[in-house]
DNA sequence: TTTTGAGTTGTTCGA
DNA sequence: GTCGAACAACTCAAA
């Protein structure tokens, strides 16, 4: 470690913190560690639309980022350091950076998708080889990937014995406070040392500028993160294991994309849940649950550490023979929320307004994708990828494939979800699609999740008319079911 | 090695 | 209207 290396350091020496999916000041190891050290503290964002192999980012998630790295800079800025943008391949300007400014160590938080981790131990060579210290740690979730596995030394393929895994590992460790304090390294212009400004990378919607609703709906930065978690904590979390699929209420906790982009720490999550259960403040049962949908996130992980292509490779080999029959048209609809079927449309739509969809939706949106419409679940994966603020390789890539039957521990493929019966289910009052498909909510709510079904007098006095005003529905319910069990035929027992 | 119990989220059909 | 069975076996994980 630099700071135990017996001659004095030159106190201009700075140490570089390369922020990445850890962006915020709270329960930071690399900061944490950065700021130890008692060197100065130049903090590093790279946006590496470069490197080869990296996905770019969505839409959506371009849009968060901005916001997410302005919250931080201000951050930083009120703990006297400055945010340092960076734009290009990593691999090189990484060790290039650290040259240039006489750092002694870079510290970052690990990252588990494949190519992100052929840079990461690209850059850890490249440091070496200079001298300059290269000090990872885990900063994304409770449990490193390679830490839990079977008995037999393999990865878990099943959520359960994973999950139990995880619980026998005890209480993951505690949030760090946020560092006292950061001596800020010495600044530098923005355009030197190749830096950029954050309006140069060019990351939000300028024409069209469609985030309007994507600003009426969030607040990305930590302080947004940490207000969310606090209002879920006291309101949401009692009551969370029946309200979480009903996409009428505000149910489930809405902190997948602060999460994603580490605005919150995972740690500070796990904990501020388990203690309000532990204080008797909520009910086992509803904290248990929340924090079993945290496990799946470390579950996503886990699987994309151990199968890098899973965004792109059937799970199950078997999947490769399946005879997808996309239809352009049928897509299209799907994409725009005008498939005739009113759950399915109103998810669609809250997708593409906000950023974000219910979980519930999530799966029944893309049940009807791929079995009704036949569409190979790829095609979903992408546009979840470009719409989500959420947007995540592993959780995106690991839902998808769940919902196909492709995936690890997957629905069995005779499950095909029913979006009347699923509406009536979880939005009986219909307030959901009405919310998101202003074009039918006259309609009763005997009527509100099967339009077709009205009789021609409450379609009328709905003042609506299928085919025109709504689309009457693009596939027969019962035909595309059957269909969608006949294709998993031809690759069962593969 | 073999055995055993179990596996996020559903729908339909027929008694 | 309600309820259990069928749907498809298969693989996982642990004993």
């Amino acid at each position: 470690m630099p700071q135990t290396k017996p001659r004095a350091r030159n106190q201009q020496e700075p140490v570089i913190v390369w922020l990445r999916d850890n962006l915020r000041l709270a329960d930071n190891r690399a900061l944490s560690a950065a700021a130890r050290t008692g060197q100065p503290v130049l903090p590093v964002y790279v946006y590496d639309d470069a490197s080869p192999g990296l996905r770019p980012l969505g839409g959506a998630s371009r849009w968060w980022l901005h916001h997410s790295l302005a919250a931080l800079a201000g951050d930083l800025d009120a703990a006297g350091a400055r945010l340092n943008i960076l734009r290009g391949a990593a691999g090189t300007i990484v060790p290039q950076l650290a040259q240039r400014r006489g750092a002694t160590a870079v510290f970052w938080s690990r990252r588990y998708g494949g190519p992100e981790r052929a840079v990461d131990t690209q850059i850890k060579t490249s440091l070496g080889e200079l001298g300059i210290g290269a000090h990872s740690c885990n900063d994304l979730l409770l449990v490193e990937p390679w830490e839990v596995m079977t008995r037999g030394g393999e990865p878990f393929k099943v959520f359960t014995p994973f999950w139990r895994a995880l619980r026998e590992r005890g209480e993951p460790a505690p949030p760090l406070p946020k560092p006292r304090t950061l001596t800020a390294a010495a600044m530098s212009p923005p355009d030197a040392l190749g830096g950029v400004t954050l309006d140069s990378l060019d990351l939000l919607p300028m024409r069209p500028d469609w985030a309007g609703g994507l600003r009426e709906t969030w607040t990305p930065g930590e302080q947004g993160a940490r207000a969310r978690l606090t209002q879920f904590a006291r309101s949401g979390l009692d009551g969370y294991m029946a309200n979480r699929d009903r996409p009428d209420l505000t149910g489930t906790s809405r902190l997948s994309p602060h999460l994603h982009f580490g605005e919150i720490g995972i740690r500070e999550a796990w904990h501020r849940v388990a203690r309000a259960s532990a204080d008797h403040k909520v009910p086992h049962a509803d904290a248990q649950k929340l924090l079993s949908e945290l496990a799946w996130r470390e579950f996503s992980n886990h699987l994309l550490f151990h199968t890098p292509d899973l965004a792109t490779r059937n799970f199950q080999p078997r999947f490769d023979a399946f005879p997808w029959q996309p239809d352009r048209r049928q897509v299209r609809a799907w994409q725009r929320g005008r498939t005739g079927y009113p759950i399915v449309d109103a998810g669609m739509r809250e997708l593409w307004h906000t950023g974000w969809m219910h979980n519930r939706v999530r799966m029944i949106t893309a049940s009807f994708l791929i079995k009704h419409l036949l569409t190979d679940w790829r095609t979903g994966e992408a546009w979840f990828w470009d719409a989500l603020v959420d947007a995540d390789a592993a959780n995106n890539a690991a839902s998808w494939q769940w919902v196909a039957g492709s995936g690890a521990d997957a629905a069995p493929y005779f499950r095909v979800f029913n979006p009347v019966l699923q509406g009536r289910k979880f939005d009986p009052e219909g307030d959901y699609v009405r919310r998101w498909v202003p074009e039918i909510a006259g309609l009763p709510t005997a009527h509100i999740h099967a339009p077709w079904d009205a009789p021609a007098s409450v379609l009328a006095a709905a003042k609506l008319e299928l085919g025109r005003g709504y689309p009457k529905p693009i596939i027969d319910l019962d035909e595309g079911r059957a269909r969608a069990l006949a294709a998993f035929d031809t690759v069962k027992g593969r």
